[in-house]
DNA sequence: CGGGACGTTGACGGTCGTCAAAATTAGTGG
DNA sequence: CCACTAATTTTGACGACCGTCAACGTCCCG
């Protein structure tokens, strides 16, 4: 059997909670499980679509870790987004019905490939899903909105502690750590994300190993001082 | 009549191709007439809606001029975007049914309150009319990767410049001038949206002023370099 | 084992933030 | 309509934060 075209129902998925609307009845789910035609599996460095290419389907991630980046005309690039499980990626595309983003796996991932106009077709029976759609689309707006605020008021210090808790925070709603993560991503690639060049983001790193707020081995990253994290992150919130 | 209750049909409105879908017929039309409850008109310095205030409608601006805006817990607050009329704002609120940012007019403004179940509701009728309520989510998703590239590696004056460029193109899709136009907003925020200090985002004009590139008087700005402007934004894009 | 990607650290400089003062404008009430 | 006050804008001086450039160290994969 192609693997790239395995078939596992959305009905029996442990991502349901995820990335599908609750309290489907099971004719509803049996539809969903049809709209969600196959699976795809991206290699780590792959891209799961580029900038410029067709945009056909949105993609539920199943396993693995991506990040999405823009590229400006004159060679500059931004990391707009890290995904992980759960999480839906693609949305960029709809409104020009072409992607205006690179989205590439940090590691080995598979994805579920949701064709959108199944998923608007599929929208119009059932209004759980519907409204489920618009709140992946709000969510992914409000989550840039937070982005904003990062890039135009914090400095590097707050920048790198509210990444490191918006991190750990996802991943522990998903059974891992609270205190404990690996970065699937380099220096450069977090310094895109946050703003700030890769000497900086590895800087602030050793500034918060000196102070004893987190270990740090590489990409695997042990946070001791969670508090103290929050602090950096809103200084101004004790007073 | 009260004027919150003003009723004036979708389908002869001049923002008509801003703001719906192209191609109805008139019974779709009709119907959209009949979703787009009421109007309600905004005093220059109030808000349309605020931070945690439950989420009803979305809001196609008819005339005028907003700011939404973002606050922290320690109270820097971020602009997230300026809207002109044809545009729609409270997407935010979907997601958790409370608003997460401040919509405040900047100059007297008239909207019109669509209420998001009715846009459901028909939007299950009226193909189209689903598209495009995704292709406006969609474009705010991809407008804000733009406001990341930005903050994330320009410098002051490829801020402003990007600012200006950004603002005119709009504008004189609305069929204003493609060189001139008034600021309805501070310099202070400005530099909010842009990541900048209010005095930084006033050197900058002075610098413009200097190299010939603009000609400010206060909030009224013409521009004469058009191109001067562009290369600021995009410095390599020309090797 | 070797090469390349990735990460760390140091020195230095530039951009932009901070603080301050003055100028100009806008808004308010008489 | 005008006077007065508050808000906004401009400009300067100075310094902090972070970017740049460079060298070195470490890890991973073939």
């Amino acid at each position: 059997m192609n693997p790239q075209t395995i078939k596992v129902a959305c009905s029996s998925c442990n991502l349901r909670e995820l990335c599908m609307p609750m309290g489907l009845n099971s004719g509803e789910l049996d539809m969903i499980d049809e709209m969600v035609g196959v699976r795809r599996k991206v290699k780590r460095g792959a891209a799961l679509f580029r900038n410029g290419e067709t945009f056909t389907s949105l993609f539920a991630i199943r396993t693995g870790f991506f990040k999405t980046s823009i590229a400006s005309e004159d060679g500059r690039d931004q990391v707009t987004g890290f995904q992980m499980a759960g999480e839906v990626i693609g949305l960029d595309g709809i409104v020009n019905d072409h992607h205006t983003c690179d989205a590439v796996a940090l590691e080995d991932a598979e994805v579920c490939v949701m064709p959108f106009a199944d998923i608007e077709a599929l929208s119009r029976e059932v209004s759980a899903l519907q409204h489920h759609i618009h709140k992946i689309m709000s969510r992914e707006i409000v989550r840039e909105h937070g982005v904003m605020l990062l890039l135009g008021s914090m400095r590097a210090e707050e920048r790198l502690a509210a990444f490191l808790l918006n991190l750990v925070q996802r991943l522990h709603a998903r059974g891992f750590s609270q205190s404990e993560l690996i970065l699937r991503m380099t220096r450069e690639e977090i310094g895109s994300y946050l703003g700030l060049k890769l000497e900086t983001v590895s800087r602030t790193f050793s500034k918060f190993v000196e102070d004893g707020i987190v270990e740090v081995k590489q990409r695997h990253v042990r946070i001791l001082e969670t508090e103290a994290l929050r602090r950096i992150v809103n200084p101004q919130a004790l007073l």
